[in-house]
DNA sequence: CATGAATGAGTATTCATTCAT
DNA sequence: CATGAATGAATACTCATTCAT
């Protein structure tokens, strides 16, 4: 039924504006100070309505964090813990994701939040966990190829990784997201270092 | 008058009371979910009192972010840019730096709200603002030296200090505070990684 | 949509019945002793609903103050100062203003406390005020023409116009509420008095 | 003992102090908008010394309301009912009465909160209410005279008295205060006409 | 499904009053 | 007697959630 599928379409559409406003107000104005009115406004629908597509404002906060995970998911992963030349590798990733971080302001203070209070939002804080901890187990993995080729110096991998991973939300947690993408490029070097390349 | 100093003295005791529990609930549960009635609680008096040291809950928070800052400052800025060996003069420090972190996870919390809500929080964030340009510029005096001497690589000084920040609030923020404390030592290494030190 | 309509209507209704209530209770117990939850009581609705028509206390009090102001405007205009007979015109006038005040007594508890602190309630005591303007300007034409017809002895008729609204409000404020409607009309000698009918 | 006695002094000043200061700002911002800490910040003193010289607010606001009566009562009542010249002696009197009110407009403030709010406020409106039957039986003994004497027109004596105080304090609520002096005598006259003097 | 009126729990703040110093 | 710290009752207002239309 092609009407049934627009309309599915349109539903599923108006669901997608919500969220990214949701996450656009949460990111900057935090979850208590975001209310399901200002969400409905900035998406132009009545506030009854986004009710209709998240049954909580505890619901629409926790799809806000997690669904776009995915996609992030994708780019961070992207990667071959077994690359012939680690090092290449991790300076094509850092790259990458230093880019990707530039890019998500947004979402990441959402990110910032549920790990600033893991008691309060403790489901989104275990999702994240998740995903971090696989994330730094696939990267400490290269790490070790790269150290048993030599390219890098001995240290332990997961705690290269870990440091990585602070980094990157440092960067973005401290007010960077005013430079442009060119400035953030300049981090770079000073992440690459952190895995302690041979020289 | 012995009388009205012990009264002081008293009043003064009570004031710090109140702001250790307010850091406390404001790090745990954020800005918006501490109430002035769980502050009061926790600190054992009336919550009437509350406003007799602190005139608004705005107040209250104003110094639980601000009142810490000195005795911060005074161990993060405490080291000689002009030292003789720069390089043991970072290990120093970074090993002073991570220690530090590590017992002040409370009260990052606090940090990272104001940092993650700057348009919220925007006194606060002025005043954190001056003390990191302030610790940065000084870091990247000490940063050059190490340079100019041999034992760092030649990388922005001040990207370079940027970076380490990022890097110390990124572990803080980790959740790495379930950590004890010799855990925290291991990434001192990777800390003083970023720096660039020539091997 | 005749849905859309009753449903209007019946906003309308409820609007009123809280706008009446507040009159009511503004005036016998003042603005800061009416709260809105005996506002709400009153009117049999909950609380949170009073601010769904009136998002303010102030809002509700100057409601309450100005729109009956047009009613009462109509009847205490309704006099035609070109008059053939102003002395007549007067009598009739002065017995219909008579009823009206001695019928709203409780409004008019309003209008003193809006006059008694016309600081606090500027924005009402000037609206107030520029009906009391209009209507001394309005009522002294009547006045000078019942004295160039020799009706009234030679007054300044403004002044006139003033003594004769300060009787009303004064009489009114006088607990002559509690006299039936037959006693207010035993006033009204005394209000044509003040014009100085000739005798 | 004459150190008591000057203690009694300054006692008996500090609490006439407290209470001018009370009057003032009761007038202008009512009961429940006059607190005790402005009313002792008006006064030069600890506001927990307030409640030394009156129990509670309720007793300040009383006390308010009724010390001043005596000396207006005394203005007011001083004429005599059985003058050889009845009309000669309203004359005076109403002068002298405007004179006062024209003065008197902080305290008639007072007044007109209380009888605005008698329920709120019975036992000073009882008060008032003597000195208000008190006054009218008097002033209509003199009304009567000047009846008798062929100087006023035939009316009723108690509603002319009451007429007449309804004019004065509604003068003293429409704003005429702003008006100094001068125009205050512009409603002589007027209020001279209520009575009916036979022309 | 969309809408927005109704509800009432929750919270910062004020202020009269008490009482220890 | 003077002071002002401590107390907690009282109150306007917000906002998630429900539900009738």
């Amino acid at each position: 039924m092609a009407a049934s599928d627009s309309q599915q379409q349109k539903m599923k559409a108006k669901r997608q504006r919500i969220l990214d406003e949701a996450i656009e107000l949460f990111s900057e104005h935090g979850y208590n100070d975001t209310t399901i009115a200002k969400v409905a406004k900035a998406s132009g629908i009545s506030f009854g309505s986004v009710f209709t597509y998240f049954s909580t404002k505890e619901e629409l906060f926790h799809c806000a964090v997690i669904e776009p995970l995915g996609q992030i998911t994708d780019v961070m992963m992207n990667f071959d813990p077994e690359a012939e030349d680690p090092l290449a590798e991790l300076e094509r990733i850092v790259k990458t994701h230093i880019k990707l971080f530039a890019k998500l302001s947004t979402y990441l203070s959402l990110v910032v939040q549920v790990i600033g209070h893991d008691s309060r939002f403790s489901e989104q804080f275990e999702e994240l966990n998740r995903f971090h901890d696989a994330f730094c187990l696939k990267l400490s993995k290269l790490i070790e190829n790269g150290q048993v080729k030599g390219q890098l110096i001995q240290t332990d991998s997961m705690y290269a990784a870990y440091s990585y991973m602070s980094l990157l939300l440092g960067l973005r947690l401290m007010r960077t997201d005013n430079f442009d993408h060119e400035i953030w490029e300049q981090f770079v070097p000073f992440a690459l270092n952190l895995f302690g390349p041979a020289r």
